[in-house]
DNA sequence: AAAGGTGTATTAACGAATTAATACAGCAGC
DNA sequence: GCTGCTGTATTAATTCGTTAATACACCTTT
């Protein structure tokens, strides 16, 4: 069963993001892997002292995704072939980068002066 | 006058703060130059087809970061130095780096794959 | 078959942020 | 000085996303 002890959640942003991302980091990084159970709606509801509902939002997406599997009277399971993981990496990381090389390019930035910025403010991130 | 032709509003980001972000891209890019006078609150609004005070909030923030200065009866007036200036492209890339970074960092990545990473994506960016 | 768990669906409440309405105050130019 | 423009301030409405309340449907286990 996947472990949320590590989650924190962070005000400000959504929880049912978190719990989304949480996931999507876990599958990306292998601490979560193909064929783990996921805790029920309603457990980890009480665990982090939430609405079921929210959880349920988190999951629902993750399922639209393709990444979990939900059937009534049991837990969800995670599936998540290579190819799905490969993507979840992908998506969590590129967009970010693309974005900030866009912008650095549109600035006029060259490659190397974008990766001195990024190693000086790697460290305060 | 500080042309706002090109201003196209994007569905989901507040109004006030892309009209922060068009000014201040373009004292960045030097499209817009100290000296320069903004169109006014409601001659903007009508423009874009919004209330007066949506311009205002913007050009609000604009004076508080002393990047335009107001008075009654005129239109206000870009005030940016070479100082300033610097300013500027400072905060508008390092907002961009240091959210790639802290994304990353968040995945569990090292630098050196961030910069692989920021490498391997920057000629399609 | 009954009980208590599970996922699902619909609707409503809440809250924060954004946007708007309105009124006030000052300068320019005729 | 008057008219019409300008910026400023205060308050209200609205919108939007998030979260919660509630009810339903299904499976597992005994």
């Amino acid at each position: 069963m996947i472990d949320f002890e590590s989650f924190k959640a962070e005000n400000g942003i959504p929880i049912y993001l978190q719990i989304l991302q949480f996931v999507k980091r876990g599958i990306a990084h292998g601490t979560i892997k193909d064929g783990d159970e996921l805790p029920s709606r309603r457990g980890l509801s009480v665990l982090l002292g939430i609405n079921p509902n929210t959880v349920q939002r988190a999951f629902s997406m993750l399922e639209e995704e393709g990444l979990i599997t939900s059937s009534h009277g049991v837990t969800s399971v995670v599936s998540a072939d290579e190819a799905k993981i490969e993507k979840v990496r992908e998506e969590l990381l590129t967009s970010d980068v693309v974005q900030m090389a866009s912008s650095l390019k549109q600035s006029g930035m060259t490659l190397e002066q974008a990766i001195a910025l990024l190693a000086h403010y790697w460290e305060e991130a």
